[in-house]
DNA sequence: CCTACCGATCGGTAGG
DNA sequence: CCTACCGATCGGTAGG
């Protein structure tokens, strides 16, 4: 892994990701003009083109360092000497997290990773499958194992992960509940559905 | 409900609708254009406009559509004299099958809604909220009745609603199981997790 | 980092 | 339903 960026150490090609992946989220990746960008970043819409491509480089930049980091916590997890379940517990909490700490990133990889071109977009599907095939054969373990139902691992991958990207709806509506109770109550339901 | 619309009593519009969906679903609703529609179709683009007022008019169309079959089958569900986590059950088998059989404007009216404008844009929002809190109240009910686990409502319509959306990614692959095994699969997770 | 500007494409209209 | 066309806006470049 880099070095570790804090305020004082982003570029201002950082600071342009940052602030294209909160208008990606908003507005998203097609209907965000580069101008609107500019006039965020506070320069004219020429002047971003000496730090960056293109606008398309703004995209794969945002999906790839979401991918990365969701493959470098599976690594982790792998490696572990834990239940299938609590390995489980423990990537839908990094899931969680993800979401609700660094929103608008992780929000705009699952969302607008469509508008990449070749050959990120090949390469960020790849990713993709082989992320949730690995999510699946720790399911399967545990199905194995007799700590998990015996269901389909696919479908109950793609339950977890869309489950969990539904915490943009509750991103808009921030008053009722907090970060720390949303994952308790995410995990309760999520893994309490797995369990025999 | 209007007449029942039969191959032979479909307008010129309702197929510009349809095609719309499948266009606005593969592209997103900014990235398609009035050009590519014409060609599906099969006219030249100023004759769409013979049809239609606007590309938006399109997407209201397609949103408000589900929006409505939503609302109807609430009104049936709570009318029904049957236990709440039988409700649920019915609720999410009907989210399920309309995502497995009419993929197209189910998924443009979850994924594009926000590209509608006033006054529909804040209808449509109005409408989905409606739709959260009634679906919630049934679960809540559910608690209070102990046929569910003690949880926050709004989370678990949240999870489920999102998790029936994730079968997008199902549509993508279609060899591994059928519509009727994703549904058994779908209701065991969901429910099972909100049993007792 | 800015001014000035390009070719392409967009949604939509006029008129027949 | 078509031909012809409009003004607006887009991503991006040249040159300083």
């Amino acid at each position: 892994m880099g070095r570790i960026k804090t305020d004082s150490n982003l570029t201002r090609k950082d600071v342009i990701i940052s602030k294209a992946a909160t208008l990606f989220r908003e507005k998203g990746y097609k209907a965000a003009s580069m101008r609107e960008l500019a006039d965020i970043v506070g320069v004219e819409a020429a002047s971003l083109y000496n730090h960056i491509k293109s606008k398309s480089e703004l995209l794969h930049e945002i999906c790839f360092n979401v991918a990365n980091r969701f493959s470098h916590i599976m690594d982790e997890v792998e490696a572990e000497k834990i239940s299938s379940l609590e390995k489980i517990e423990k990537l839908l909490r990094f899931h969680i997290n993800g979401m609700v700490h660094h929103f608008e990133e992780v929000y705009v990889s699952d969302r607008e990773w469509k508008y990449l071109s070749d050959p990120y977009l090949s390469n960020f599907q790849n990713q993709r499958r082989t992320y949730r095939k690995r999510f699946a054969a720790i399911i399967e373990d545990g199905i194995r194992k007799k700590e998990i139902k015996k269901i389909d691992p696919t479908t109950a991958v793609l339950i977890m992960l869309h489950a969990i990207s539904g915490i943009e709806s509750w991103h808009r509506s921030k008053q009722k509940i907090n970060g720390d109770e949303l994952e308790e109550n995410m995990i309760t339901i999520l893994v309490g559905g797995l369990k025999k």
